[in-house]
DNA sequence: GACAAGTTTCCTGTTT
DNA sequence: CAAACAGGAAACTTGT
């Protein structure tokens, strides 16, 4: 996995990137608009100068970013700093979101519950980007504990949580050292693996059409209950046209985890597929450029693709068939063009924005 | 509840 | 022949 700078830098990108067109939010709203004052906000006369952390998500903070946030809630609560062990703060923001409340609290007192809180205020803000932050739980998965993560270098070590334990007056309760503390609803996909991680392979032979990698797609594969509806009606004779209903609100509401009321806006598939592309790291051979300059890219696993946006929307049955057919759609708006005699190649058109090099770097 | 936007699903036919 | 492309038609989801 990347390092964290590496990835805070992504990830601002990201968000920079991200749903400008008629949006125009910059990141700094994106945040704001958690509207409480307290939290993120900082005083009118202060927003000049904004705090290192101020205006990424906290999954992405370094360790610096970790301890000026931390630095601002102490001073904001008035907190008795003596109380805290800062051996124990030198966490990058990774490390930090997957910390459960008893380990805020083991660390920093009472005031973990207050920073547990906040960050959590915080994070929820990120519904829209979970998807990339998924490709990244589950890129790392199979790595590590993230206390032992040697690579981030976190001297917040599971050893000294586990000493803490025992000599540290706020302790209470268990702790489980992974403990999934993203945003809520984040991972309410349930996926085992989005076919993405650590594929080296990712034959990018120049074709999609050994796309299937059937192992690959079982692993998308749903278990959620809304895959295969529809495929014996379809056996059986007559189904009605267009998208079946998948569940009533009440059972889908049982199934699903909680999420934000409205899901926030941006979730187009073709900035979907951008921000694919721009994050070629994240992708491994999903996608990738034809012609950086104008445009143009190919899809390399279709399937894939489809997949993924298929779990984005929460909609098993994706195809690449069906996404291709929205993609289609785009050639009217002039949000993409016609590339005539090329399988599986798009390119971008007038009114999509954010993919061009200059805009990338400018909002850097 | 109506409406619009953006898909999603299905289908038939064509091209590669 | 299979996979991809094209587009019409209709249904669905979500936000306003």
């Amino acid at each position: 996995m990347a390092g964290s700078c590496e990835i805070s830098n992504i990830f601002s990108n990201y968000i920079s990137a991200m749903y400008q067109p008629e949006e125009a939010q910059p990141p700094m709203e994106l945040l704001a608009h958690l509207g409480k004052e307290d939290n993120l906000a900082l005083p009118a006369e202060t927003t000049a100068e904004k705090p290192a952390w101020f205006g990424e998500l906290p999954y992405f903070w370094s360790k610096a970013q970790v301890l000026e946030w931390i630095s601002y809630h102490v001073e904001k609560n008035k907190y008795d700093a003596s109380a805290i062990n800062f051996s124990c703060c030198n966490m990058d923001g990774y490390t930090l979101c997957h910390c459960t409340q008893e380990q805020l609290r083991l660390i920093f007192g009472p005031l973990g519950d207050e920073l547990y809180t906040r960050l959590h205020e915080i994070v929820s803000v990120s519904d829209e980007l979970t998807w990339i932050i998924d490709l990244l739980e589950k890129e790392d998965m199979s790595s590590q504990e993230i206390f032992q993560d040697s690579e981030l270098g976190n001297s917040c070590t599971k050893e000294s949580l586990e000493e803490m334990k025992s000599t540290n007056p706020f302790y209470q309760a268990d702790f489980s050292y992974v403990s999934g503390a993203l945003s809520p609803g984040s991972s309410d996909i349930s996926v085992s693996g989005t076919g993405m991680s650590h594929s080296p392979n990712s034959q990018d032979s120049g074709g999609s059409d050994i796309d299937p990698d059937p192992t690959e797609v079982k692993l998308f594969s749903s278990d959620d209950g809304f895959a295969d509806y529809d495929k014996e009606d379809v056996k059986h004779g007559k189904r009605k046209r267009g998208r079946p209903r998948k569940f009533s609100k009440e059972n889908r509401d049982c199934l699903e985890t909680k999420k934000s009321k409205h899901s926030p806006r941006g979730t187009h598939l073709w900035e979907f597929i951008r921000d694919i592309l721009l994050h070629p790291e994240l992708n491994e051979g999903l996608m990738k450029w034809e012609d950086r300059r104008e445009g143009v890219f190919k899809f390399l696993r279709s399937e894939a693709v489809a997949q993924l946006w298929g779990q984005k929307k929460k909609n098993s049955s994706m195809t690449y068939e069906k996404l291709s057919r929205a993609m289609r759609y785009y050639y009217k708006r002039e949000i993409l063009e016609r590339v005539d005699g090329r399988r599986l190649v798009y390119k971008f058109g007038k009114n999509s924005s954010g993919w061009k090099e200059e805009e990338v770097l400018n909002r850097k």
